[in-house]
DNA sequence: CGACATTAAATGTATGTACATATATTTGCA
DNA sequence: TGCAAATATATGTACATACATTTAATGTCG
């Protein structure tokens, strides 16, 4: 659906105004999305996107800072984020050996299992960029990084 | 920069992986620079999207539910965003005499103003997607229409 | 060594958001 | 008419987020 008619605004200043309008919308789209899809499982977005990270880095631990530096939201919480998963035993939080400030999060079998689970659902459950081409893909994402030049 | 270096992920499982995480990230990454500029005035994003709905209604009003129609994140509570804008004396809210169930939202001579104002800088601060050109705006507004078709 | 800056994480606080529910008004139609 | 359904908005609540501040540990350099 073209986002004239989705914000239903028939007209937009330029392509730019309307490209990044569409941008932000899209994204929330998605968003919403994932979101109804996680509820059932009692995630929100940002803890699966640090319950990812931790797989990525398993067995090693990862610390804050590095959640921080990877998750896509930097300005939210990672500290509070990393409660809920804990308390969900989804991960554990041990302080780092080597360096006592720092604290070392782990994913645990539970957390491992749940995203194996999560894996296989969300591939069957066409939540995505389907609708495009391998190259289009691509291309949006060679657009996207422009922007941020 | 490369999302690869932004988010600290060398790979990723495929093309349709790596776009939908850019586009996650770069949203997240143009609202907080927009956050930033407006919060000098006090303003969130939502309160400015809705005073930019209401000065494309003025001198007609609005309601809350053209509002909700309008707005890119429809989640988001119209109702209290009102709230905020009226306690700023940017809207004025009256119950609609056409029918007492719906509220007609003005946006005032000061809210015009202040939009006059923030138009103008805006201009100014490079906000937005100058890195890209008109054509590669209009290709990734296709690009997005096309992911939610 | 010891004072001071730096770093890592947690916490405080105000606000925003998601979602369900309530309240008031209007509409449709038996 | 009268009553159930639909509509428009507001409110309640739990939780998330933004951002500043605090606490604790480590580094650094006289």
């Amino acid at each position: 659906m073209r986002i004239e008619d989705e914000i239903k605004q028939p007209v937009f200043k330029d392509d730019f105004q309307k490209a990044y309008i569409n941008l932000i919308f899209t994204a929330g789209w998605l968003e919403q999305q994932q979101r109804a899809f996680f509820k059932d499982y009692d995630l929100t977005l940002p803890q699966f996107n640090v319950l990812r990270i931790l797989r990525g880095q398993h067995p090693k631990p990862a610390t804050v800072n590095l959640l921080i530096e990877r998750m896509l939201d930097k300005t939210s919480n990672a500290s509070r984020i990393v409660d809920k998963l804990e308390a969900k035993q989804l991960v554990t939080r041990t302080v780092c050996p080597s360096n006592r400030r720092a604290v070392d999060i782990r994913i645990t079998e539970t957390g491992l299992q749940l995203l194996l689970r999560l894996d296989a659902l969300l591939a069957t459950q066409q939540i995505g960029l389907q609708h495009l081409t391998p190259e289009e893909a691509a291309q949006l994402s060679n657009l996207l990084d422009k922007i941020r030049d």
